[in-house]
DNA sequence: AAAATTATGCAACTTTGTTGCATTTAAATA
DNA sequence: TATTTAAATGCAACAAAGTTGCATAATTTT
């Protein structure tokens, strides 16, 4: 068990619990976005629907994952790298869907691009989605 | 009754009925996007929810209407402005979500830039949502 | 106007998400 | 370390969202 998930989580005021650690664990093995289902199904101990939608909620709160809207409307999670403080992300990455494999993932690399309003528009957040094929699949 | 809400069906080769008139007729008068919940409970005259669906299914096979992944991750449908081809949509415009009305716009002026992605990745699609404060709420 | 086709509504169901409360577990204190 | 305090979990019951098959109704075609 990586030592740091701990570490992650005291850091962040929570108590360490088994499904928490569980599924930071699985976040930080996937590398890739996860949905909900994703972590119903792919943990080794099962834990209840609404422990999940908590923790998630909890993790959102604290800024250790954020959120992709993706084309086809699946809520799907991430972990942040930089560790984002508390309720502000600054997270300005592009996120990629592959078409065929369905594997979300965050382009740490690739900076999302400011654009440029109509008058009277305030922009606070800008999310910007790219689908097609990943590495793997294309 | 908008004499050309007929002919966009028949133009589509979808027979015309009043479910469908009223949903067209709907997305025509509000102007922004609709989530399923809006339109189920806008119409004058009640459809069974699985005719929402349909019908919300039909116009995007047609290209009638599009698809926008909002930050809040609820499903929300936008009118194609210029007449997508079936399944060939080219609306490469920036959506816009605003944070304290909640209502969805489609910025027909503001493009989608283009995202270098790194080598690997090949894209089909981009998806741009910008959310804050709109003109009215501003 | 009748036949053929398509859309609708209903029922029943699955999936997804929420809330209150009792129980369990983790953290704080002595 | 044992005990108190606080927080997290799981269960039950529910609400909302979405799907499928089939009979009925409406539209289109002939």
């Amino acid at each position: 068990m990586e030592p740091h998930i701990a570490d992650l989580l005291r850091k962040n005021q929570l108590s360490i619990t088994a499904s928490r650690r569980n599924i930071l664990e699985l976040f930080l093995q996937s590398g890739s976005a996860l949905a909900h289902h994703d972590i119903e199904s792919k943990t080794e101990e099962k834990y209840d629907r609404v422990t999940v939608y908590r923790t998630l909620q909890t993790f959102m709160e604290k800024g250790i994952i954020h959120t992709i809207p993706t084309p086809d409307n699946s809520i799907k999670y991430a972990l942040c790298k930089d560790n984002c403080e508390e309720g502000h992300h600054h997270d300005d990455h592009v996120h990629f869907m592959c078409t065929k494999c369905g594997i979300t993932t965050c382009l740490e690399d690739v900076h999302v691009p400011e654009i440029k309003l109509p008058r009277g528009y305030k922009t606070r957040q800008t999310e910007v989605v790219v689908s097609g094929l990943c590495k793997a699949c294309s």
